[in-house]
DNA sequence: CCTGTTTATCGTCAGGAAGACGACTAAGAT
DNA sequence: ATCTTAGTCGTCTTCCTGACGATAAACAGG
């Protein structure tokens, strides 16, 4: 098969972004209700083209700035993690013309303000377990099925994230710099969706060399008695795994 | 941002394959020399352009079927196991023009004829750990830098690999239908480069249920007295998974 | 035929990790 | 003062793993 640049078929490039965040104990998703057609009104993930000088994580994290107002693993305001997912491309994924989407996924500690910095888009966090639900009537106002295939997309990315937590520390991306293990505990709870017992999991993460590293402070804003703070050590892989309990 | 698909930025979009298998004890790639520029006369990672019509799985089994005659997961014919492994999209990463290439992983395994049922290409199994040595004089007939950013996807590869075999059934993709512990084995040391022990290795893949079915037979093709022969069962994750031995 | 070699398979034992759960501590709320 | 809410330290049992001894069943060579 020769290689004649001159002769590529034509394709667009975009990024879609699997933003994830825990509120109120609930992993919740950001939806973006879109403006134009294609699939008017209806809510789907963020996201846009990749432009002509730009990376395709450069395009990931332009976005994720444009949206949210998230600055990718920067100091100084608020900080994300962000990975590349995977990349979706079968043909009539997009009814106007062939669009090959490279998915990224996003974990963010929960906002102050719901969704701070973006343009005037209409913009939400929720909970991805009502986004993933089968095919309940949700009301027009809250995202239900999303456009395009951003359900699968959500999907796989709700997936990676409730695997990925079990042999890494990247649980701590949806933390604040400093945080309890009790908070961090919550993490895994909301992500999973179980309930973990408070003193294996104190032992687990504190038992962990290099995981979490006390900063010295403590505090008590949720309540009870005080508890340490730490910061995410410079461990990025759980070896023993965290386990995820069976259903 | 208007989403205007007459304007949108020109791209290309091939895959790439990382092709894997395991040969004398050694986890080998497929490499294929380029006929044309750039990187003429260099060694690439099996790719080439996805077809207007084409999902992208598609086109990688396409790809793979023309420069191996490998089948992909299909009764008849030697069989393998294919799934995409990432997206590489830098601006600059192919001199002619903006490629994104969508890589697949494919694990096969060992072929009778070298590589057959491709065209005229030269094709080549080589030993990733020489493909992957640093600076090292390779020679020229062997493969040794890859053109692109083929290093970097196939390191990427052979790290998906290694990790994966870890907590799933892959590994049996580098089997024939029907093996026997011990070559299972090998699988796994060569993959990981490591020895293991027979005894352990034998109590954990046969105590863990749907691993493995029995078919009945034996064989004594590696010497020996005669071992049990399997097939790989449903179970398709492997928890608590095998660990690989520290270094 | 006997013996050494090779590979497969079963068993034993000690150490470590995880699940279940009791007990105590230290804050705020009533 | 007492209750409630979290956090933290221990204990005990069970399971899994790593290390390794021992036996079984084929083949090669004398």
């Amino acid at each position: 098969m020769p290689y004649d640049p001159s002769a590529y078929p034509p394709f667009a490039v975009t990024v879609d972004l699997v933003v994830l965040t825990v509120r109120k104990h609930a992993l919740c998703a950001l939806a973006v209700r879109r403006g134009e057609p294609p699939f008017q009104g209806q809510w789907a993930l963020p996201g846009g083209f990749v432009l002509p000088d730009e990376d395709l994580g450069g395009a990931a994290a332009r976005e994720l700035a444009e949206e949210t107002g998230l600055q990718v693993e920067e100091p100084g305001g608020h900080s994300a993690h962000l990975e590349q997912l995977a990349t979706y491309g079968d043909p009539g994924r997009d009814p106007r013309m062939r669009v090959v989407s490279v998915a990224h996924l996003v974990l963010a500690p929960d906002l102050p303000a719901p969704v701070s910095g973006g343009d005037a888009k209409t913009a939400r966090w929720t909970p991805v377990e009502r986004l993933l639900a089968p095919e309940e009537d949700r009301g027009e106002a809250s995202p239900g099925r999303l456009a395009f295939d951003h359900d699968r997309i959500l999907a796989d990315g709700v997936e990676r994230a409730r695997s990925k937590i079990e042999y890494s520390s990247l649980a701590a991306a949806f933390c604040p710099p400093e945080f309890t293990v009790g908070e961090l505990r919550r993490v895994y709870e909301a992500v999973w969706g179980v309930a973990l017992d408070p003193r294996n999991f104190h032992r687990k993460v504190t038992g962990t060399p290099g995981f979490l590293v006390p900063t010295g402070g403590t505090t008590t804003r949720q309540g009870g008695r005080p508890a340490q703070l730490f910061r995410a050590g410079g461990a990025t892989v759980l070896n023993p795994p965290m386990l995820r309990p069976e259903v």
